[in-house]
RNA sequence: GGCUCGGUAGCUCAGCGGUAGAGCGGGGGACUCAUAAGCCCUAGGUCGUAGGUUCAAAUCCUACCCGAGUCACCA
């Protein structure tokens, strides 16, 4: 861990959506980052909301209110969800509040200062659905190329504002060419260098033919877009900075779907430069959600409500899933039956069985308290695990964090066998039989420290069952060294931690 | 169509120049502390196809087939 802060961040999101799975996964996988994060120095993220641009103005006329009260409704929609998968964020930002349009301001005035913004004339066939302007040649029958929209065009003249993109593509190139961890993974960073290698346009930063928006001096407002990507230094007060959390906190690290990585490491980064601060230290673009391998849509029906899932399963059950299913940032396929035999298979049976059976011989041999070690133990084996967890969590390997972790589970489920309790205690050979109870209560207190970025109201249980006090939210560093455990703690056994979940009806089984 | 990524045991994937691996599922076994869980043993898969390079190729090169993505401002 460098000892500046750590600072990581989910995409804004587009507040006339609807929440879906995906939205829950980004703001997961931070969490998880977070989490990790903190438990070894100064760590911050981040999530909100993108409230401007043509489409909310639009949707909001339709619905009878003003822009800004169609906003406040629907936030609270978006917060429901961090709730719903117990993220706990640091801040969230909405581009509508003031130190957001501050700042966005901010960030123009010093790019046009450094002669990067122009004024010019823009004029095109322009997609309102999709607040695009299209070349003639695109456009399909007169109306929109994307065929998601093919809605029909207007052609726009609009006097606009540019940002001199096109002069940051070399600079652009020798990023990515230094550092090849910039953009991950590598299926992702080779379609941006392939996108810098054909070249750059300017690109339009302003509309003036609607007026919902960050206001610019002289008309007009800012792009969507453009004054989205600000959130990320917005939230930390740049550019008065008045806490410092700028100065600590950036540059930060950026998970995004993969759809937009070239706004996050092609434009962000150039905007920026232009304004003379620092490109994001990384920025990880990961996979899409498919349902039974296609992707969700309304028309197919195939579309996973992520409130009805974790309401069903249990938000740590699905925080699981999704980090366990598949290496973090491939696309992967969900579905309740897989989550079920997940849920029942990995949580149940090797880590919930595991702490329910120590805890039972614990109270049949010890009456539940935790014994002195005076025999040997299985701590050797394990010295190295949070580093190696930590490492991969900070650099997004999620899955491989939990590979890790559950080489712990494992091996304390081996040792059981192995050792034999029920043996020593009828053999009467308690120096043993105490090395082993002490050696599962132990590993379990590390379990739960280390699985609480990953679920954290699971982890929090297995503490308290273990009777410890607090929360395992601790410094690992200081906690994760095998013996902390004290001797005389009384456990206090509780329901199983995952129960098992029989199939559903209309679940079709393997 | 150009470009990118992938095609390895039933499923999900690791390996990426040196005698084919893991987890899950399936099959078998010995136990009993436990959520009929856990533990041990068990997969003979022409590593998409066809060529090539090499003493040696899932592993490098070429062509082709299949799937996905991107080129088109939805996590």
């Amino acid at each position: 861990m460098p000892a500046r802060g750590f600072y990581v961040t989910t995409p804004i999101y587009y507040i006339s959506g609807t929440p879906h799975i995906g939205h829950a996964y980004s703001s997961v996988a931070v969490d998880i980052i977070a989490r990790t994060a903190r438990a070894h120095g100064p760590a911050r993220s981040l999530t909100g909301t993108d409230e401007h641009g043509q489409k909310v103005a639009q949707a909001a006329e339709a619905a009878g209110a003003t822009p800004q009260a169609y906003v406040d409704a629907l936030a609270p929609r978006w917060r429901e969800l961090q709730i719903a998968y117990d993220t706990r964020f640091d801040d969230f930002i909405r581009t509508t509040e003031p130190r957001h349009a501050r700042a966005s301001l901010a960030l123009f005035e010093r790019m046009r200062a450094n002669g990067d913004v122009y004024e010019s004339v823009y004029e095109g066939w322009y997609c309102t659905n999709d607040e695009t302007f299209w070349p003639e040649s695109k456009l399909i029958d007169g109306r929109c190329p994307n065929p998601e929209c093919r809605r029909p065009v207007e052609w726009l003249s609009e006097r606009n504002w540019f940002f001199r993109l096109s002069a940051y593509r070399d600079r652009l190139l020798e990023l990515f060419r230094t550092d090849p961890d910039f953009l991950r993974p590598q299926s992702r960073y080779n379609e941006m260098m392939a996108v810098l290698e054909g070249g750059l346009d300017d690109l339009s930063i302003s509309r003036s033919s609607f007026d919902w928006g960050i206001p610019l001096p002289g008309g007009g407002v800012l792009y969507v877009w453009f004054d989205a990507l600000i959130n990320y230094i917005s939230a930390l007060g740049w550019p008065d900075d008045p806490d410092g959390r700028f100065a600590t906190f950036w540059p930060g690290v950026h998970v995004i779907g993969k759809e937009i990585a070239r706004f996050h490491t092609l434009i962000w980064p150039a905007m920026l430069w232009s304004a003379g601060l620092e490109p994001p230290a990384r920025v990880f673009a990961h996979g899409w959600i498919l349902a039974e391998g296609e992707k969700m849509s309304k028309s197919l029906g195939n579309v996973i409500e992520p409130f009805a899932l974790a309401e069903r399963f249990g938000a740590d059950a699905v925080r699981y899933f999704l980090f366990r299913e598949a290496p973090f940032g491939t696309d992967f396929s969900i579905s309740r039956e897989k989550l079920r035999q997940r849920l029942n298979s990995d949580l149940g049976n090797d880590l919930g069985n595991l702490l329910r059976r120590s805890l039972a011989m614990l109270d049949r041999y010890r009456d539940g308290l935790v014994p002195e070690p005076t025999a040997g133990s299985i701590a050797e084996g394990v010295s190295d695990l949070p580093a190696r967890v930590r490492d991969h969590v900070l650099a997004m390997r999620l899955r491989e964090g939990l590979d890790e972790i559950w080489n712990l589970v494992t091996t304390l489920n081996r040792s059981i066998d192995e050792r034999k309790p029920w043996e020593l205690a009828k053999a009467g050979r308690g120096d043993e039989l105490d090395a082993v109870l002490y050696d599962l209560c132990e590993g379990l207190r590390w379990l739960s420290i280390l699985l609480f970025p990953y679920m954290p109201s699971k982890a929090t249980e297995m503490w308290r069952q273990l009777g410890l006090s607090g929360t395992p939210e601790v410094r690992w560093p200081d906690e994760l060294t095998w013996g902390r455990l004290a001797a005389g703690t009384q456990t206090d056994p509780g329901l199983p931690l995952f129960p098992r979940l029989e199939p559903e009806p209309d679940e079709t089984e393997a």
